[in-house]
DNA sequence: GTCTATAGCCGGATAGAC
DNA sequence: GTCTATCCGGCTATAGAC
């Protein structure tokens, strides 16, 4: 067929994963359902990839490298207050979660993977690592913008945001109660703005 | 070899399904794999079980059944405050992660495998239903015997409170850092006595 | 009832034709 | 470079000897 460099190849069939994890789930992640996906014949893959397990490791790097940053930061920028902007980043959060629920039970499931693989373990920290680094910088920011500041230090509210959101998305996968989590949204907000002080 | 009951033989299987799933993780919780640590052969899985699928939901419904109530509520006995309960459970149930971090972790496992799986959704339903059934009985149970109230209604703040311990078993189980996550105990434990007022 | 043996399938990875 | 064909191992489940 077509000739397709190698770099290219690496990118098709890292999209392809990427949907096949978010609608069939981990476990139907394999390199024949792939290379299904993608089109392409089953050899082609591992003229690309060494291994299914070096793919894996390039999703998980990819939430690493923040590819997701991009739809929290956009609500800060036409917020009037931080209160408004902590309650619409997470009620923006759940809308995410509520779009595309395969992606994030996806990426659940790569992370649980990942952290019993050794050689993807590291990756998993790094993952989670960058998720507290990414809202304690939203925090930061946040305060500073508005002339306010934490009474606590942001590294520890950061990990009580992604504790709250992971927790929120974790018990809306298993539910899908909306009203409820949308209330839990609130609640969570509620939980962070009570750390905000005037200054 | 000896002559086992069905019944003991289904307590045997189960109980050593669960030691795998926590030390080795779901992926590897195949019959064999059960059988070897049962000490079994292969053959007496299916005179026990239909299916490996049905050993699965057994795991999940024992959860839903509310085996690990025990721990938490234990707390509440010798509490002097709300205040101390509420920080003293969310202490007990992060030692309880870290006493056995394989079990959590083939927990999560289970639940998004069962949440893919047709079959086993609604026990994964039912598993959420359970826990914010246990927390919000809690919750009230603690308004009640020290005389004072929640400004929300108690099913909401169990659902913060489900999140928050889920939030931070994900959070240490990726990182192990174990004064982080300390700290994160205190913050939840505050995010849900904010909630509480005087009567 | 309990075992060994095996059917039948699907997985990752590779050989070798073109 | 890209394909088809195949190896080989692990899986669930069952048949059939004892």
């Amino acid at each position: 067929m077509a000739r397709i460099s190698v770099t290219d190849r690496r990118e098709l069939l890292f999209a392809a994963a990427v949907r096949v994890l978010a609608r069939d789930g981990l476990a139907a992640l394999s390199t024949r359902a792939i290379v299904a996906e993608a089109g392409m014949s089953l050899a082609s893959f591992h003229y690309a990839y060494g291994s299914r397990e070096e793919l894996l490791g390039d999703i998980v790097a990819s939430v690493v490298g923040g590819e997701r940053e991009a739809g929290l930061a956009g609500v800060l920028g036409d917020a009037s207050s931080p209160e408004d902007a902590v309650r619409r980043a997470l009620a923006a959060y759940l809308d995410l979660v509520r779009t595309d629920p395969g992606r994030e039970q996806g990426m659940f499931e790569l992370t649980q993977h990942a952290l019993r693989t050794p050689t993807l373990a590291r990756l998993a920290t790094e993952q989670y690592q960058r998720y507290h680094e990414v809202a304690a910088e939203l925090l930061d920011h946040l305060a500073d913008r508005f002339d306010r500041r934490w009474d606590s230090p942001t590294a520890d509210l950061a990990r009580l945001v992604i504790s709250l959101t992971d927790g929120l998305t974790l018990a809306w996968l298993a539910d899908r109660d909306d009203a409820a989590a949308e209330r839990l949204a609130a609640l969570a907000a509620d939980a962070v703005l009570t750390h905000l002080e005037d200054s």
